[in-house]
DNA sequence: AGGATTTGACCGTC
DNA sequence: GACGGTCAAATCCT
């Protein structure tokens, strides 16, 4: 049927995600700093998916646990953003580096003052001029920032609020801004970078990939952090682009996030109990990821897209029962 | 109503 | 002057 070959498709699209994420280019590739940065940098992409899977099930299991392997997996990325670093110092020419997949980095100028000109302070003597505003320096370029191409750019372990989208020259893909939420609170300077990477064999039925650029150390506590993901993820909230449009332009599709036993359907409200069914079995298989509902009829197919690539097609009916498995990569 | 996102303006760097 | 990172008012969403 038509509604179950559309989302098969969607399933291979995510095979395609393993597949071209498997691919290397180093043998090919007579600048070995920047081949062997692609690597580190797709390295830190699979520990971050890694991470994006296993915080929040040890997170749902309580205990201490979800802290300490918190921990470790920073301390993981922060390895290699030391050896990106040190790579970086090695490598000759930059301008061989795709700046997609490593963009430029920046880091906050550590001498940056956030003059703060209030109302009472400096005016330049001129009444009529507009309020005057923070102060704001450009990033210059620095070694500390940690770049990294995932098909889901925002499970990364962390919360982000957005403050900004830009359009970059020659790209075709806004460039969205992100910081901590934990900024005000914590005063965590984290921030990160989130842009789709152009698609350049022309084929639309590739997957979006994003170039994710982190910049700064998180200051705020992980265990808090790390809950939140899991209260964030269980409202339904989406990721960019794609899925996010998806779920405002129609009022029959649903996205959810699947985070153990737990899950939230957006305009589904009366399905829930069923669909939590649902997602113990797709946990059961090993698929704890985000998930897409779809409603036809009577009938509810449900596809999770695990952030490794793997792929699940469930259908079920609208009582819950006569669950089945019907496609999978 | 309150929090998150959008978007035009601002501003530092190149 | 172009570019891009950030701010903050307006708007959207729940």
């Amino acid at each position: 049927r038509s509604r179950r070959g559309k989302l098969v498709e969607n399933l291979r699209k995510m095979k395609h995600i393993k597949k071209s994420s498997s691919s290397s280019r180093l043998a090919c590739d007579d600048d070995r700093p920047t081949a062997a940065l692609r690597e580190m940098a797709r390295e830190q992409s699979l520990v971050t998916q890694l991470r994006a899977v296993v915080l929040p099930a040890i997170q749902l299991a309580g205990g201490q646990r979800a802290e300490v392997v918190g921990q470790m997996f920073e301390s993981i990325l922060d390895c290699s953003a030391k050896a990106i670093a040190a790579l970086k110092l090695l490598r000759l020419d930059h301008s061989q580096v795709d700046d997609a997949v490593l963009p430029t980095a920046m880091v906050d100028d550590k001498t940056r003052v956030r003059k703060i000109v209030t109302g009472d302070g400096e005016k330049d003597g001129d009444d009529n001029a507009k309020p005057l505003r923070r102060q704001r320096k450009r990033r210059r370029l620095a070694d500390d920032s940690v770049a990294l191409e995932t098909p889901v750019p925002h499970y990364d372990g962390h919360q982000w609020r957005k403050y900004g989208q830009k359009i970059i020259n020659h790209t075709k893909h806004p460039r969205s801004y992100y910081k901590c939420t934990y900024k005000q609170e914590q005063d965590c300077r984290a921030t990160k970078t989130v842009q789709q990477q152009q698609q350049d064999d022309g084929v639309d039925d590739d997957p979006a990939m994003y170039a994710v650029v982190y910049y700064g150390q998180h200051t705020c506590k992980p265990g808090q952090t790390d809950a939140a993901v899991v209260e964030t993820a269980s409202t339904g909230r989406c990721g960019e682009g794609g899925g996010e449009e998806l779920a405002r332009s129609s009022s029959q599709c649903s996205n959810i996030s699947v985070t153990c036993s737990s899950v939230v359907v957006d305009h589904h409200q009366t399905t829930t109990a069923s669909l939590e069914s649902s997602c113990n079995l797709l946990d059961m298989a090993g698929d704890l990821a985000t998930a897409e509902v779809n409603q036809y009829d009577q009938l509810f197919d449900v596809a999770s897209f695990s952030p490794l690539g793997l792929g699940t097609a469930w259908e079920m009916d609208m009582s819950g029962h006569g669950l089945q498995k019907f496609g999978g990569w």
